[in-house]
Order: C-alpha cells, then sequence, then structure tokens
DNA sequence: AATGGATTCCCGCACAACGGGAACTCGTGA
DNA sequence: TCACGAGTTCCCGTTGTGCGGGAATCCATT
C-alpha cells in the first residue's frame, strides 16, 4: 500500500488545526515539520479554501471542510441513519440525544438532538472525547478485540475529574462489563456533575463506529429504575441504527 | 505562492467525492487524474480517515473529515468574512455600505463602513427592521420555501410609512421579485426619504444569514443606470462572502 | 533604534510522486 | 465451465516536484 507523503502532512496539519487553530510555527512545530515545509503546504491548504487565514496569521478550518462534513450523502451513513432515531430518543427520553462517531482514540459528537422540554441543555458538537473517559468509548472498545484493548490501555490515559478511571485493570473491568451489557453508564468521568449512558453502533462487518448517548446532569439521573429504562431505550436505538447499517447481530459471537 | 501539486489533487478528490461518492475509476474521471495516480492519492487518504471505502469499493466522505467539520470553533463567521467586503463596497459605491444579519422576524445592523467621501451618514449599527419593511428583508424571504414565508406573512406586519407594503399578496410579489433578481431597492419602506439596495448571504447549507446593503437619501439614487449598477455591484459583493462562507452555489472546475 | 521571532523567499539536490502499462481480480453472460 | 471486459492493484523507469537549509524580509516589542 503505497501513500503519498505530502498529503498526509497535508491531512496532520489540517486535523491539528482543526484542533486547536495556530499559526505557522505553531502548526509546524505540533506536527514536526519544518517551518518552510510546513508553510508551502499551509499555502497549499489555504489556496483550496480548506483553511482559512486570519488577518494575524492564525490558521483555522475552512469552508471547504466544513461544507464536506455536512454533506447529506444519500448514501447508507451513519449520520443520516441516526438522524431519526435521535429524534425519536430525545422524545422518548426527554433528555438530549447525541451521536458521536469514533476517530482516532477519541469519540467526536457531531449530532446533538435537545430534549423536546425546555432545557439549558450545551451542545456537546464537535467534542473529542478520549476512548477511556467516556460511555461512548467503553461501549465501542467492548467491541474490540483484546489485544487491541491491552494496546490502547498501554498508552497514554490523562484523567479528567477525580472519577476518570485511568487504572488498566479497572478499565478492563468496565469495558467488560459493557461488553455484556452492552450499555453503560458513566458518571463525572469527564466532566464533573454529568452523567451519561451510551450504546455502540455497529456497522456491517461488525466495528463499532460510533456510539449514541445521552447526558445530564448527575442528579436527574437516580440510580434506580429511570437510569435502567433509559439505558434501555438507548440501546434499543443504537441497535436499530446498527441494523439499518446493514449489522447483523451475530448471536454468541463475540468479535 | 508556492502550492503542492499532490495536495491540491488529492483536496480536489476530497471534494469529488463529497459532492458524489463514487468508485476509483469514477473519481479519477471527475478530476481528470490517471487511474494510478487517483489510486495512490485515494489510497493515502483512506489511510488518514479522510476517506471511507465501502466494500463495494465507494469511496465516501470519512469521520476526520466529518469531525474537522464541526469543531465548536466558530471559525469565519460573517463578520470576518464580510469586513473586507464592505470596506471595497462602500469605495465602489461612494455610498455607506453595510452588513446585517437576520435574528427572529427581523433583520439587525451589525457593521457599517461609511463612504470615503466626506458624508454626514448616520450608522445604523443595532438597528432592528421588520422583515418585511426593508430591502433586507426581502432578500432573505426570498430564500424561504412558500410554507414559511405564508407563516410570517400571517403574522403582524406593522407599517412604518405610508410607503411600507402590509398587504400579503403585495409582499409575495416583492419576494418573488427578489427571488428572480436576487437584489433588491426598496424607497421609503421604513423610514422617509431613505431608500437602500439589498442581496442575502448564503451559509453553507444555503440559508440566508443576513445581508448586504447600501443605504441613503432617496434623491441621490435616481431610477435609471445608477441604481442598477449599485445592485449589480452589491450582489456581486454579496456572492463573494457567501462563497467565503462556504456556500456553493452551483459545482464549477475546480484547479 | 535595536532586538528577536515569525514568515516569506530562494535555490540546488534527491527522491518522491508520477503515470504507462502489465497483471490480476471479480462479476457476468454464453 | 470458460472467456471476456471493467475495474483495480502492482511494478518500475523517469523526471519533475517537493524538500528543507538558510538568507532576506517583515513585524511586533522594548
Amino acid at each position: 500500500m503505497s501513500t503519498v507523503q505530502s498529503v498526509e502532512r497535508a491531512i496532520a496539519l489540517l486535523e491539528a488545526t482543526a484542533r486547536q487553530p495556530g499559526r505557522l510555527v505553531d502548526l509546524a512545530a505540533r506536527v514536526d515539520l519544518p517551518t518552510s515545509t510546513a508553510a508551502r503546504l499551509l499555502d497549499t491548504l489555504e489556496g483550496t479554501n480548506a483553511l482559512r487565514r486570519a488577518a494575524d496569521g492564525t490558521y483555522r478550518i475552512g469552508p471547504l471542510v466544513r461544507g464536506m462534513g455536512t454533506t447529506t450523502d444519500p448514501g447508507i451513513d451513519v449520520v443520516t441513519a441516526a438522524e431519526p432515531h435521535l429524534n425519536d430518543l430525545a422524545a422518548e427520553l426527554d433528555e438530549a440525544a447525541c451521536l458521536s462517531i469514533v476517530v482516532d482514540h477519541d469519540t467526536i459528537t457531531i449530532r446533538q438532538v435537545d430534549a423536546p422540554k425546555p432545557v439549558q441543555a450545551e451542545d456537546w458538537t464537535g467534542t473529542r472525547v478520549p476512548l477511556h473517559a467516556g460511555s461512548t468509548g467503553f461501549v465501542v472498545m467492548a467491541t474490540w478485540p483484546d489485544d487491541r484493548i491491552n494496546a490502547f490501555l498501554a498508552g497514554d490515559l490523562p484523567p479528567f475529574t477525580d472519577n476518570t478511571v485511568t487504572d488498566p485493570t479497572e478499565l478492563r473491568e468496565r469495558i467488560r462489563q459493557a461488553r455484556t451489557e452492552r450499555v453503560i453508564w458513566t458518571h463525572a468521568e469527564y466532566v464533573v456533575g454529568l452523567s451519561s449512558c451510551a450504546a455502540a453502533i455497529l456497522d456491517s462487518r461488525g466495528h463499532a463506529i460510533g456510539a449514541l448517548y445521552t447526558y445530564g446532569p448527575s442528579y436527574r439521573f437516580p440510580p434506580a429504575e429511570r437510569a435502567d429504562a433509559i439505558a434501555e431505550l438507548i440501546l434499543a436505538r443504537a441497535d436499530r441504527v446498527s441494523a439499518d447499517l446493514g449489522h447483523r447481530p451475530t448471536p454468541g459471537a463475540a468479535t
């Protein structure tokens, strides 16, 4: 499999910019390139509208990329498949319903539908959460083979709150739990005071490509029945999205 | 300004894919590249998660691009996008150039650049004008679907001057006119003695989010040629702002 | 004015990207 | 079952293109 160096570097710059806008030297340092090379690539990206450079020299994501991310691809992509279910879910739960997808070692929320009731909900769209720090991450990893999990757990696992699980053994335990129950609740593991509940979305090959989840202030989900009811609804919806994507659940199979 | 060929080609492929998913030969043909070259670039893009290849070989936009497009970063917003054009426009017209945005059922002027010539121009910044009473309102509504227009026209439409149009039928006529011409002149419909000319600004999803306009004492715009010339310039600038925001009116050739 | 950092420009070198074509895979129809 | 063609992958010789060190320039800051 051959790859084109300059394109890889350009994409790396694009991603770095998406994560955090910055200026030439800054971005060059982040992706570890000589400034003159980075300058040339950024120049090109700017020329194609993939990036924009502000008056002060700061590069940020440009209209082209934004536009592409929003294309309404008639095909069978997650977003369109999940959209109706997000709406239904938000109504059923009377809580915000979100869709996130897996990118690298994070899940990124790409769509959020707020509860019909008047709530002052924050918009989670665009947020990247590392796999070990969110409910979505657990259900995603639950579908992975063990060695892949081990490889991931061997990496850096920064804490975000006092509740963030960073101990590999404990994480493995949570993942095992997610594997059997297929839904999981997390409490204040990424942001203090917030709980969330997620279930994975699988594509036709059985790979977890994202997750459906809801979240809200922890006090709103008292342990008992309500939490379970929510979990059940989310799982049901996630399964339907998976089915819409062509996923055929294989009874008993772990992979 | 130097550019990197392979990156440009890769972005072109990315854009082509965003417009319409397709397979190798198809995409290669669309951007006019030898298949082997296109294959290599697509390979790289797939490797970086910028593209995804389905089982049947179809390439579609990948999670990376989706994620980047939805970052919380406000990025390039209307104001910064419009600023330079406001300056140019004020110079070209030798009249004040303004930017207004849509809020509820009004347009609010948020920026005004006065004509270079010494004029005693009033500053319109901060003024809310109901959609039915200003040039900006007409061009904005011109982009709406009919039922939304009807819903709005069913509401309260207070007059401000003797010239304010309040009759739904007549308003519909003006809107239709704005729809075909994409620019419109109004005369004393909000303030006696003032005329103004506006064109809409569209975001990447095609929604009208504001308008570019100019205004001045009616006696300064005698019907004939000058008014048309002004309209043309405003429309051109508004289109450029829309383009800068990612609005893609009609797919053209990409370099 | 002077300093230091960021950015742009320049240019020779080397190798990465190119693209023509062969080989291969896969689906289709006879 | 085989032969065919469209689509895709692989290979390899050639060259043009991207590379990156460094000088020159720009731009804040003091």
